[in-house]
This record gives structure tokens, C-alpha cells and sequence, in this order.
DNA sequence: ATCGGTGCAAACAATTTGCATTAGA
DNA sequence: TCTAATGCAAATTGTTTGCACCGAT
């Protein structure tokens, strides 16, 4: 995906610390806090700041590239975007996030679908526990 | 649910500003904020402060009575405890939350059981939409 | 040359904490 | 009485915003 391009055509530019930003999520192996982003972004441009990777968080949230996750403490997740349909494995000791594809959500939505007249729309379901490599 | 007894048994007192913080919770038909259950108790005592609603809400977390829920805004919102198997459906028009119980979440559990070897804990499944009520 | 993006500092909002005082048991 | 709980104010933490300058197109 060629997010400079996606960028410019959506009237936005791209600019090193974008670009690092999104490099960070790419490279990222769990999901990432913007003090996180931040940590790894500041090592090439000294004097990057908290309130850009804040920015350029919410820009590619808009345009569809990138996700929040809220794992329950007060602060924010954020990984590249994923199909919607996916569970969240959140370990608890290593705080890496797997995601697992399936029918699981689908199911969800139709299990719901009958019942009360709700109107589903996202289905958010993480599941806390501890991974495999953590748990021995 | 006799909650002056349970926290005397475990060593913590029975007052006034915890009374009332719990009626709130058990009046609620919705999950409540710390802000919302103080604009109610303060109508009955009114120094009453905010620092006491968050100081009473951890205290009956860590007892099980309450729990508290992340609906995505960055604020915590609380209920009287329930089975950790239901499903909060979310509304996002009257900002109600439902408890759908029911196989569900049990059926999350073993689905995910097999794979993975990652060990759930927590099931926490959050659905977004419209209630019935508000879906016109 | 534009106008959008950045750094910086200040503003915010939710929650927590330190401390002197009050009040359950 | 004795120690936990409260009110109050100040401190923290995560995130957002205003603004003057900088730089991508």
C-alpha cells in the first residue's frame, strides 16, 4: 500500500515524520502507543514531537489506514489497518496482540442479529489471556 | 447483597458516601460515569467530591462488586457486578448497555480453546450499534 | 509562492494522590 | 479512642489545540 500516493491524493502530504510513523506501525509486532511511536521516531528526528504522532494518528485512522484498540488501560492502541472481523488476543505479560481471523465475529453478529432488535454495527471483542510463547 | 457487611468483614467501614455511591450504581439502568454518580449524590451531600466516587468505585472493584467498562471515549464507565460471561451491547445513540446473556461468550471460549495455545482469561466482547429503542 | 505540517508550549479532561480533618467501629 | 475515609487542592497522565515558523508541492 502505498500510503505517500494515498496520502496525496486525498489532498494530504507526506512528510518524513509521516512516513516514520508508519514505518514504526509496519514494523511493529504488537500494537503501538503513540508514546511508543514516539520513543522510536524521536531516534531519527531529535526533535519530532508527541503532539505529530498524536496528528498523524488521527489522519490515517480517517483515511482507514490505521486502528485504535483499547486494551483497558486508559491509553490507546494502534496498529495497521485489519479487516473489522477479528479477534483481539491480548497477552497480558508481553502486551503483544494477536489477531485471530475466522468466523468467530460473523457468528457474533448473527447470534445478535434475531435477538432484542439491536442494531449491531462494530463488534469489539479482545480477549485477555496469555500467549503461548509467555505461558510457562 | 449486603454490601456494610462485606466491606466491614474485609476491614473497610460502611459510610454515607459509599451507601449512596452504591444505590446510584443499583438504580442505574445504564453504566454510569464517576461524573454522573457524583452529580447525583452531591443533590443529597453536597461537599460531596469526585476524588471519593473514583476512591469507592476501585474499592468495590477490588471486592467484585463493580466493574468497569470501556466504551471507547476515553472515560471508564461502572456497573454493579454480573457474570463475566454476557455481552455488553453498546448503544451509541442513548448510550445505554445491555447485558445479552447466553452461550455466547462460552462458545468464544472454546472456539478460541484449540488454537493458538493462548490461554483466555477475560472474554470481552463489546458490541456497537443502535438499541431497539433508539432504531426509528 | 502557497498552504498544509511541524515543534513548542499551553490547555484539557479523566483520574490519582498528599494531607489535615472528620467520623465509623 | 483509634484508624480509616473524607474533602480539598495540587499533581499526574494521556491527548488536544493555538500559533508562529518551516517545508512539500
Amino acid at each position: 500500500m502505498d500510503v505517500a500516493h494515498r496520502l496525496r491524493t486525498e489532498g494530504y502530504r507526506m512528510t518524513p515524520q509521516r512516513q516514520l510513523v508508519w514505518d514504526a506501525l509496519r514494523r511493529a509486532e504488537r500494537h503501538l502507543s503513540a508514546e511508543e511511536i514516539h520513543e522510536q521516531v524521536v531516534d531519527i528526528v531529535p526533535d519530532f514531537n508527541l503532539a505529530s504522532v498524536y496528528r498523524t494518528l488521527t489522519l490515517l485512522g480517517e483515511l482507514g489506514l490505521a486502528n485504535e484498540v483499547q486494551v483497558g488501560d486508559g491509553r490507546g492502541y494502534w496498529e495497521i489497518a485489519h479487516d473489522d472481523d477479528v479477534v483481539h488476543l491480548h497477552c497480558r505479560v508481553c502486551r503483544r496482540v494477536d489477531h485471530h481471523q475466522g468466523e468467530l465475529v460473523a457468528e457474533i453478529r448473527n447470534h445478535l442479529a434475531g435477538h432484542h432488535g439491536f442494531v449491531s454495527e462494530d463488534v469489539d471483542l479482545v480477549v485477555h489471556g496469555v500467549c503461548a510463547a509467555c505461558d510457562r
